[in-house]
DNA sequence: ATATTATCAAAAATTTTGATTGATTTTTTA
DNA sequence: TAAAAAATCAATCAAAATTTTTGATAATAT
């Protein structure tokens, strides 16, 4: 790669002006720099660029071939220096983001949208796995940063307390156990439970809790997907404990009923982790305080995020405020 | 106007390579040299583009944003220079060609061959892969050329029509279903298939043919090769379903039969894909023309290319063309 | 006669190198 | 298994090499 960045301007200064004394005037050259420039290009590209006639510069058939390409090169490379080099301007960048499931598919798309929305130039890929394996790319610094539920294991990693959530029994709303006030553990003794199968850790935590009051404790049904066991639950085929982010629109639209049992209200914390040698760019440390801001509103309102447009509710909010 | 275009191939290798010293290497200079251009980099634009993990430095979301840009103008400039700068006559270059698996064992190296005799100053590097990675490789610049089985997903990609393959059945020449005339689905009930293993294009295709017409239709065995197929299938072990390509020679010498069954007439276009904002230059432009001539020969006489000799046959007719 | 381009050697700026330092990773040893 | 030693690597600095730019001059066109 012979050619310049630099010579393809001052090519571009000359196609312009036809002259190379002006063009050295508007690059802010010498005459006999711009000249040299020009003729090391000819060089370089083996044959000439400009007819001369006269003492003027006139581009040949090859010189109005590199044209459009000296344009476009030059003006791509100005602006990725624009936007890159401003602090103050524009967010720009390609963020990857890691959720675990639950946050991934319920809650992340949400933020993402509503991010992109505010900072359209700004790249964010989505990805979903589980706890270990987001933390473990956040480890590894494929991932800028984590969603994820339950505890850290590595000494790399910080984290920070993010939305908290809680475990949901939910019921069809024709279920005799909804009708019922002031229900206890002891109402669920011959409730038919539809859970997700081993290894999710939703499932897990219920089913040790639940175990500590009822010994025989026993799953009617094992379902592989979270949006499967709504259905079963909807359909009136039993009980299931879910994560309230992903029931709580099926519960704000009558679907499904949330039973209250004072000794099962089992909250877990979301985190978002970083590793801690992580140089924190503008738009990573926007995004934080962006789901920071999440995180507020969330806890003060109570509201779950149950739609884009509660999100977008929450970000007039944040505007003002930042305004 | 602070970046310089070696600062962005400086970039690239060590975006690619993740270290400073092998893309020191690659790109032929000091480490240290390539350590004061990225930090030379980082200052222009103002913010780090790597996160430093020991030794490893890794983009962050601003060089995550940066590299496809720093790829395509990088790429748009050799391309020009390249395409400017050469000279008329002999051709030269070095040409990075890519084909699937099928086309890069049975046809390219023949082709490949032809070609850099006719023009013993080209190097043509031939990588072989799915068609998936080759479409991949074309879209990103590493590929100047690829030859896939298939659709193309990229709409940076643009196609054209090559050879036309044809899946053939194929048996042991002493197999009873030899001797019969006018052979029709319902003669293979009984058969015994080897096949290639699951994720093979080619037996998805046949296996989703032969089973609107045989229900019961089960793989006798599955064999990780072509040529252990074809072994097999001489050793009259069974039936098999192959690319016309990898079974030509074979079918010729006698050693394998090829039973047309009506029914089961398959054929899938090969085809041809180059970047669309690809400058073709004359390597690249006579490369293409030469595959197209050999497209012509083989449709207007039905040849398979079973041996570099078939196709010095043809490129003599070339020549006479030519002249 | 004036203005302009091309060319040359010298000056300025820049890129690259070689050597060194400090950190991290891998291998060896206890 | 843990500690010590060796090897590897990135960053930094000053010197060297290279490239770019200048100032001066010759050649050419209006």
């Amino acid at each position: 790669m012979a050619l310049t960045l630099r010579q393809l301007e001052i090519f571009l200064a000359v196609a312009e002006t036809g002259h190379v004394t002006s063009a050295a005037k508007r690059i802010h050259l010498t005459q006999s720099a711009v000249s040299m420039a020009i003729s090391e290009m000819e060089n370089i590209l083996n044959g000439p660029l400009f007819d001369r006639q006269g003492k003027k510069l006139i581009l040949n058939d090859r010189g109005r071939f590199l044209l459009p390409y000296a344009r476009e090169i030059v003006n791509k490379v100005r602006n990725i220096e624009l936007l890159l080099s401003e602090p103050e301007g524009e967010l720009v960048g390609h963020l990857h983001v890691g959720a675990s499931s639950t946050i991934g598919n319920y809650v992340m798309p949400y933020v993402v949208s509503a991010f992109t929305r505010e900072h359209p130039k700004v790249y964010i890929n989505l990805v979903v796995g589980n706890s270990r394996q987001i933390e473990q790319q956040v480890e590894e610094g494929v991932l800028d940063i984590g969603f994820i539920e339950g505890l850290v294991h590595s000494n790399k990693i910080e984290s920070q307390e993010w939305l908290t959530d809680r475990l949901n029994i939910i019921a069809n709303p024709q279920h005799p156990l909804c009708q019922k006030k002031e229900l206890s553990v002891h109402d669920l003794v011959d409730a038919r439970w539809i859970m997700r199968e081993e290894g999710s850790g939703t499932a897990e935590i219920f089913k040790n809790t639940i175990s500590k009051y009822i010994s025989n404790f026993e799953v009617f049904l094992e379902l592989g997907h979270t949006e499967a066991i709504k259905k079963a639950v909807e359909a009136g085929m039993g009980l299931s404990c879910l994560s309230a982010l992903t029931v709580c629109r099926e519960v704000e639209n009558g679907w499904l009923k949330i039973l209250h049992i004072p000794e099962l209200e089992i909250t877990r914390q979301l985190l978002i982790i970083i590793r801690k040698d992580k140089l924190k760019t503008n738009l990573l440390r926007e995004f934080i305080s962006f789901c920071n801001f999440i995180k507020d509103c969330c806890q003060a309102s109570e509201i779950c995020l149950t739609s884009p447009y509660k999100l977008l509710q929450l970000l007039e909010h944040h505007q003002e405020m930042v305004v």
